[in-house]
DNA sequence: TCCTAACTTGGACTTCGTCTAAGTCAACAC
DNA sequence: GTGTTGACTTAGACGAAGTCCAAGTTAGGA
């Protein structure tokens, strides 16, 4: 995430004090706020942001590939700005808690041509499901 | 899906017309219809069947093992009753539509112990994402 | 310093889903 | 067949998450 606000303004964007506050929200590993998170966090330096602005600036990031959209539960979704380095999501079943892992081998491989159905895969993404351990019986 | 009806009796389930409705709607391969769908679908037969019993109907059937929840792009849920064999789903990003596919291996022994941060890892869903047929270009 | 297109704002609106109080009815007992 | 009862269903209000819009503001180039 480091030189994200180079990188955007390397395409062209306007650097509004908004966007680069929620830009540094978004910062850090296994970070995965929802939309409201960010909102919250971002009002905390900049009062007077919109919940509309903020709705905008994580849609701006995810088109641009800068950040991850992750729907894991169809509540709301969470946006990960771990999007440079591939990974998959691990959650507790219990709480919430979401951890980025890295499982070995390619995902897509597993899918032999004949389970394709003509489609052009392009992606595989894996949710691994489990308890953590603060929600572990015993 | 056949005996389904048979194995909610044997659980206590009173068997309204509205759930054997739902539980009809919910039938065949590749099924994959939202709660609103359902609920369009279960009026057809049943006209006076409301949203609040569609949604329970399916919770109820999510709980018991019958049906699975499936959070694909965090809008609407949608409900695959193919639950009593294990798949995962390939996604067109372009029309939404949804197939059911089986890749080969087990995804859950793709991750090792060291990234499983401590968790109880018990399940692991697969999304395949790509063109199908209609969506690719030329 | 000025200008203007791009950005932001607040609030209304939509979609998806949950909750509640009142009415209905499946299944069991007789 | 009839009665009883608690489980089920209903309509509509409510809530959470997200989108849209017209009006106001501002970053950055001229």
């Amino acid at each position: 995430m480091s030189d994200l606000l180079g990188r955007l303004r390397g395409r062209g964007w306007r650097l509004t004090s908004q966007r680069r506050v929620v830009a540094e929200v978004l910062d850090g590993e296994h970070v995965h706020l929802t939309a409201d998170e960010v909102h919250a966090r971002a009002t905390a330096r900049l009062p007077e942001i919109s919940r509309a602005t903020v709705y905008n600036t994580l849609g701006e990031l995810v088109a641009l590939g800068e950040v991850l959209e992750v729907a894991t539960d169809g509540r709301a979704k969470r946006y990960d700005p771990n999007a440079h380095r591939a990974h998959q999501h691990l959650i507790c079943s219990g709480c919430g808690a979401i951890r980025d892992v890295h499982p070995h081998g390619d995902p897509l491989a597993a899918l032999p041509a004949a389970e394709r159905f003509g489609f052009a895969v392009t992606a595989a993404e894996v949710t691994y499901r489990g308890l953590c351990p603060n929600c572990r019986p015993s």
